[in-house]
DNA sequence: CTGAAAGCGCTTACAG
DNA sequence: CTGAAAGCGCTTACAG
């Protein structure tokens, strides 16, 4: 390839390099490398020459290449983050925002610049495509999230020593995450439904299946055994039939307060708030209502009335933020704790529980 | 670095690479590059040649190094992202995310990864550091936004001829941007306002200076006028004393709307809502209210009152989205249209705005 | 203490 | 139609 071929930069100048330094300050390309770099050998050189390469590095505006930096085999202090799920969501209010918002707040505080891989190239439907996975090698290590995550793209990357994490627990035995403690905080959340009087609960899970839906589930009916409950017919799915219908059997059957998890689609909860509502139903008067996971500063409004949701949040921020310290641990080869870390939930009070009716009396 | 420093892999096995294939198909390196590329050159070859070349490469498990790839190539597809605000405010309200979302999507579109510059590494409020700035040469190119923006290291970015695009209208000559036609808009707010019987009105725009602010001021002048209104007085700014006294003072003169920008602070509105609320008045039945640039999905609930505010909408994600496009056409050197581009925002007829109490009859 | 050389894994003009 | 060579911009052993 010859020089004009690749001079498309429209005013033309082209990124100064080490050699255009070396040559400014009379040295080698390889002896700039060094200085630049602050290595041993490099501050062992004349002070006077580093002066001049450092000079000649700042008057050029010399940027190193990430890529060159990286194929020759050194760190580039980028980090990946990778997304199985759109990144920025239409809907705001069911985004990963917060988990952004600490990734991005953890690696600006450790000197780290950032790259979003969005999805695949052409299709983001394809974000799964291994092609498309492998880009993150361009940096030292990459972030992984999303509620679905294809496994074998992965499984290549580990076993090349890649670093990663996921943000989210995972079952595959061996791959850091930092997660968050479902299955506590759920069965809390049960726990204080109990506590409120309550007798007669369901819980209504996404139709999909995934470890944070899985840990909710778990919760629950840990709780539900915790607090004597009767934990047969407490789970549906929103497959299970049209949600009105399932709303009305359910108040039937003489339940008084229902736990819906709150996930990244936000459909289950919205599907029920939908329901309730044409129900006519108000909570907490009429219906007690907990949600598992809404995350600070994203959660909704609770349907008949402008309560916030009782529930917990999930701390993504610092899911984020601690990720990120897990990667940089991982790439330098020292994790310094575990790898695999569950983060605890903030139970949230909210105003969608109370008593429930026949128990008004005392509790 | 000898071999065996590089191989940290687990499992020992080296990824196959391109020379591998070429000693199992009997070619050189060169022509499985072109073979596997797809190229003209590579379809050209004996389709035997190529047939042995594609086996090779399945039955090894090759996969090309997306580093390398990037360095051979002039192109490294990466877009940078350069925030002069806090790229990821707490508070989600205010907070740009509409425009990263606009970005993030066409760059997955258009096959680019995003590199998001946090700032400063070190300290997020030297984000105008020049040598901060320069890091963004790694990219192809590079988007800018924020309030207020310094200039140098911009024009030293621009001597250079790397590639850049403005997120917002510039003053200075020559640079390319997408911002929003705030004065339009502004200007129609004022009309309609003037259209439901108003003659009396007030302005509150942020106390510093940005072309955002001036562009609002001048459309909501240039409404006035077309109005037949008095401009003398009209614009306030938030800096002009309490404003509790100053929302006195204005029903004491007879003003019966007020139009606020809406900046990614927030102050202005934020401010005047809260003395809109200490003096017990509603909006708008006492009182009509417009807002300059709430986005969709991030405004506010108006005071007293749930209604969402008059006003218009600033085309965040669109901006995003157009300035992904303009910076690819300039990284190409071949800008398909203008350079210097403003969108038009949606006028948002909410619920803010009446006739005024006096004006009630008619109109 | 300093410099020249090889190499990272690709792409692409260029010569047979 | 095919192959060998140079180059992308760095890092790092190694020889003077």
């Amino acid at each position: 390839m010859t020089d004009a071929s690749r001079t498309e930069r429209p005013a033309g100048r082209r990124r100064p390099r080490q050699s255009d330094i070396a040559r400014v300050a009379g040295v080698s390309q390889a002896a700039v490398s060094l200085i630049l770099r602050g290595t041993p050998s490099g501050m062992a050189l004349a002070k006077e020459t580093r002066q001049r390469v450092l000079d000649a590095a700042e008057e050029l505006g010399y940027v190193p290449d990430p890529v060159a930096t990286r194929l020759a085999s050194a760190r580039n202090a980028m980090l990946g983050l990778y997304t199985f799920s759109t990144t920025f969501p239409t809907d705001v209010a069911h985004s990963y925002y917060p988990i952004l918002a600490g990734v991005e707040e953890e690696a600006g505080a450790q000197g780290q610049d950032l790259i979003l891989f969005t999805g695949s190239a052409r299709a983001a439907a394809r974000a799964d495509d291994p092609a498309a996975v492998r880009r993150v090698r361009v940096a030292d290590g990459c972030l992984f999230f999303g509620r679905h995550v294809p496994e074998e793209p992965i499984r290549r990357l580990a076993e090349d020593g890649f670093p990663f994490v996921y943000i989210g627990r995972r079952d595959e035995p061996g791959i850091p995450y930092v997660g968050a403690d479902y299955v506590s905080a759920s069965a809390d959340v049960v726990a204080r439904l109990a506590a409120a009087g309550h007798r007669e609960l369901r819980y209504l899970r996404e139709h999909d299946q995934a470890p944070a839906s899985d840990d909710r589930q778990e919760g629950v009916l840990r709780g539900a055994r915790a607090a004597g409950m009767d934990t047969a017919g407490l789970v549906a799915r929103t497959d299970g039939g049209d949600l009105d219908t399932l709303l009305r059997r359910w108040l039937d059957e003489g339940v008084t307060g229902v736990v819906v998890e709150q996930t990244d689609t936000g459909a289950a909860l919205a599907g029920l708030g939908a329901a309730v509502d044409r129900a006519g139903l108000r909570c907490p008067q009429d219906l007690s209502l907990a949600v598992l996971g809404a995350a600070t500063g994203t959660r909704g409004r609770a349907p008949g009335g402008g309560a916030a949701f009782s529930g917990f949040d999930v701390p993504m921020r610092e899911m984020g933020r601690d990720a990120v310290r897990l990667l940089l641990e991982l790439i330098a080869g020292a994790p310094g704790g575990a790898t695999r870390r569950l983060l605890p939930c903030e139970p949230v009070e909210g105003g969608t529980v109370a008593a429930p009716r026949s128990a008004k009396k005392n509790t």
